[in-house]
DNA sequence: TGATTAGGAATGAATATTCATTCCGATATA
DNA sequence: TATATCGGAATGAATATTCATTCCTAATCA
């Protein structure tokens, strides 16, 4: 059955991204893969080359997947605040769906392992936020500082808050992330 | 000579910090460090029990640093504006004075092969800096949300930055990290 | 002083273990 | 039945750790 070998595959994937993100890709075996799989190890090798490929096609899908959650309904048109509130809030959403998403990408965008098509597509990501951000010092919105400062100003506070959310530390529901992102809204507003 | 003694312990420990820091604990294997320190594999158990042991004393030497910088003339009776000023540039500092260290702390810190012990001193650090929130928001000088929050959107966007110091992507020299230190001030103080 | 020796430090080859990957018999599908 | 898929034991490479040996230093002796 196809329907198998979709599951079986996602099976993998599934059970991959939760001991990526809680171990990290080196110290994740594939023999632990398959077992939280249910899946023998040989089978991962059916769908993927190497281990390697595994985590590239996962760093991909899952960003990719939170790309699209960011495209979708982006107010092109409103004021920079509003982008603003759109972004924080397709993260948070994100986050919220995939618990463990958000975490493995971070965790992992910067390892060795990744090819260069992972990497340029993580860096495109925060090329479009940078590109924001620019508009925003434009008009005046958003203070002058260097463009990448600012992302590592807010893209550092939201991934912190969201893994704290994942931990259990602080709850994601709606009256605290609202105030959060005024919190990070304020780190970079214009005076 | 003793001085030989001390000096390869501590050749281990900086050729460890950098491999740690760049590839990950799990990514980096016994003979890499060796070769780094210009020492026989065999010598590093001699220093050291595991490489577990390696990787927890190194954590805590390096927060035991941090821990120092921060409380060394920490201002105690200054307003939590200034005592903020004092957290942050303690933590700018020592990321300058130790390129790997703050990366090493942050990418480890939740890691399932720290020790209880490591791990508790990871957790006094961020407590000492809770407090200060705390106090922050019963004298009005920080806005009241829950303070693991805040904490999360300060340390996340602290060592952001300082991660983009250390890669080149920004410079970390004192007109712009003076402003980024109102930005993060900024995400939290009072209104 | 110069030679001898003991004791600890250092080494890196050898060992034991772990891991990614392969292979093949068993199972399910058409 | 023929074909595709699967599982998991088998394999070999990589890795952490050990250990027999060498090296160095400083104390002792002639």
């Amino acid at each position: 059955m196809t329907e198998t070998k979709k599951s079986k595959r996602q099976d993998i994937l599934d059970a991959a991204i939760v001991l990526f993100a809680e171990r990290g890709y080196n110290g994740t075996t594939v023999p632990m893969i398959a077992d939280a799989a249910k899946v023998g190890a040989g089978t991962i090798y059916r769908y993927f080359d190497h281990k390697e490929s595994l985590v590239n096609v996962l760093f991909q899908e899952k960003l990719n997947a939170l790309f699209e959650q960011l495209l979708k309904d982006y107010p092109t048109e409103s004021s920079i605040r509003e982008q603003f509130h759109h972004i924080f809030e397709s993260i948070h959403h994100f986050a919220m769906e995939d618990t463990h998403a958000l975490h493995f990408i971070d965790s992992h965008c910067n390892e060795i392992f990744l090819t260069k098509e992972s990497q340029e597509l993580f860096d495109s990501f925060i090329e479009y936020i940078s590109n924001v951000v620019r508009v925003g010092q434009e008009r005046g919105e958003i203070i002058v500082l260097q463009t990448e400062a600012l992302i590592g100003v807010v893209y550092g506070a939201i991934v912190q808050i969201l893994k704290m959310v994942r931990a259990g530390t602080i709850d994601g529901s709606s009256p605290l992330m609202d105030n959060l992102e005024d919190c990070c809204w304020n780190a970079i507003k214009a005076n």
